[in-house]
RNA sequence: UGUGGAGUGGCGCAGCGGUCAGCGCAUCGGCCUCAUAAGCCGAGGGUCGCGGGUUCAAAUCCCGCCUCCGCAACCA
């Protein structure tokens, strides 16, 4: 059975869940769900990053201690999961045992192996560089400018100061040349292909060793003999999709089935830290790299970037409420190609919602499934020999699932959602060419058969669906008697049997009507 | 500045050397009446960023320019 292992990243707890969060794990779960029913065994894993100086800043300012603040906060990122639908297998926190044991170990590993030009994978040393108190980060020279009072100040206007303290570094260096290589033998490592030039041409520079911890703070994992640094975030941050994969047990079931990771989903911001840093930390350890990266683009708001000083971060829990599940989920996943920025806007939201959901498919499930319950019966009709017309009908249907699991292979989300969409369009087209309505009166043998060409396209298009709207395709499934055990892709032509009593219809999609009728006195 | 990408009907996009430059949405006209005022058919609308060049033929290749965006290290 072919495993299948797909992370978000770890949300970092100071933020408060917004549409970019939702959207990432959005993207993981039609995948994770795919491939379940696809028939792989999957282990699909989101969490919450929870170390470093700005959470425990801010656990201070709200006068708790930083793990009281990241219960609270991790809780927040936890709620989405059920309100989305979101099937993750597991949920990771950074401060838990099992992580802290795990990125102990991983630094254990890189420092007792050797770069691939024989040197010490970690090394103590300083860290040195200009450092702005007032925006907590080191600049490097070029950023700086010198004001009047000959004072050195950094672009945002913040004086600095030149610091030095000890750290520890990666010697990530001597790993240039074997990341070149890794891009090189294997380009479907990094996706889409615009982020796998960028990192090249970033690589290709040559790389800076990494300091790997920090004495200022305490709020991290300790480093493994040296009580007073901590890890650097992001290392413990990254090792979290090997722990959650159970290392540092790899000799266990579970590191054997599902390490290598076959997708980390990301954001364009941390292309670098799981492109650059994650694989040569793994291959510092020993470890093999994870098979493919993807990167996605970021949403503006109504065509203005997200921000918080302009307060207009759309809260996921909101937009469920306002529009319906399956209508976000669908909206996301099919309004924008996948990988590149795209727009929320109201507008869109609602023409997404009512053309291609309550319209086309809504629609036609609602026309096919009530005409069946006032004139064949309330039953699944039984077809006798197919025309031409029924044979493109369900040839079309019949190729969506090939079409889809080759798109979302690349994470062509948008375009399998077209390629089904356009299908249900072409059914639309054979109900207005067939005209049940007048069969009906001159050839009900012929309106059956035209019926259940239809019915079978529904339940095709409700199967390949359910990745992307979980909730409804279960009630189309619902109304076409389709049994559990007959939802999976193994069962993509296990045709609907003639006869079958059907539930009366419901519709699945309402309209979204932007202001309710003036009630007229 | 270097590097990668993008500029195509009102909006969002596809096409990437050769059928009158396509698609979705929006607009307008018609048809049907099974259906969620949904469906179907048709129409209008584009000097394909600008200027050169290559070619029998360019949105599509080459050169220059303009505009926009990503990346250019410790910032989750």
């Amino acid at each position: 059975m072919r495993s299948y292992y797909i992370t978000t990243p770890i949300y970092y707890v100071n933020d408060v869940p917004h549409i970019g969060h939702a959207y990432t794990t959005l993207a993981c779960d039609v995948l994770a769900r795919f491939m379940r029913l696809d028939g792989a065994k999957v282990f699909f894993l989101t969490g919450t990053d929870e170390h470093g100086q700005k959470v425990e800043k801010s656990a201070t300012a709200a006068g708790m201690t930083p793990q009281q603040f990241t219960d609270k906060v991790s809780a927040n990122f936890r709620a989405l999961g059920p309100a989305l639908d979101f099937s993750n297998d597991d949920f990771i926190r950074t401060t838990e045992p099992r992580h802290v044991k795990a990125s102990q170990a991983i630094w254990q590993a890189m420092a007792a192996a050797k770069t691939p030009l024989g040197n010490d994978n970690i090394y103590l040393d300083a860290y040195r560089g200009w450092y702005a108190v007032r925006d907590e980060a080191y600049y490097d020279e070029s950023e700086l400018s010198t004001g009047p009072d000959g004072k050195k100040r950094a672009p945002s206007g913040a004086e600095v100061e030149w610091v030095e303290e000890p750290s520890y570094f990666f010697r990530l260096s001597d790993w240039t040349q074997w990341l070149l290589d890794f891009y090189r033998d294997n380009p479907a490592a990094v996706g889409p292909q615009t982020r796998l030039n960028e990192v090249r041409s970033f690589v290709s520079q040559g790389l800076h060793d990494l300091s790997i911890s920090r004495t200022t703070f305490g709020w991290g994992i300790k480093v493994p003999g040296d009580d007073k640094h901590v890890m650097y975030v992001w290392l413990d941050a990254l090792t979290n999709y090997i722990t959650a994969a159970g290392y540092p047990e790899i000799d266990g079931e579970k590191f054997k089935t599902f390490w290598p990771a076959d997708l980390h989903m990301v954001g364009k911001d941390i292309v670098r830290f799981h492109t650059v840093y994650w694989p040569a930390f793994l291959a510092a350890a020993g470890l093999p790299t994870p098979k493919r990266v993807f990167a996605h683009g970021w949403w503006t708001i109504e065509g203005q970037k997200m921000s918080k000083s302009l307060g207009n971060a759309v809260e996921p829990l909101k937009l469920v409420e306002q529009y319906g599940l399956d209508q976000v989920r669908y909206f996301l996943m099919r309004e924008v190609p996948f990988g590149q920025d795209g727009d929320f806007s109201r507008a869109a939201m609602i023409r997404r919602t009512n053309t291609d959901l309550a319209n086309d498919l809504g629609n036609l499930s609602q026309r096919v499934l009530s005409f069946i319950a006032k004139n064949a019966g309330a039953a699944v009709p039984t077809p006798g020999d197919y025309v031409d017309a029924d044979r493109t009908m369900l040839a079309a249907t019949a190729g969506l699932l090939d079409a889809a699991r080759s798109e979302l292979e690349q994470q062509n989300f948008h375009k399998a959602l077209e390629a089904i969409f356009a299908t249900i369009a072409d059914a639309n087209r054979y109900v207005d060419g067939q005209a049940p309505w007048s069969l009906r009166k001159t050839d009900p043998a012929r309106m059956a058969t035209v019926l259940y060409v239809l019915v079978e396209t529904l339940r095709r298009v409700g199967l390949v669906l359910q990745p992307f709207m979980p909730s409804t395709m279960a009630k189309l499934l619902d109304q076409l008697a389709v049994p559990p055990t007959a939802r999976s892709f193994a069962a993509w032509d296990q045709s609907l049997v003639p006869g079958t009593a059907l539930p009366p219809p419901s519709g699945l999609f309402p309209r979204y009507v932007e202001e309710p009728p003036a009630s007229k006195v």
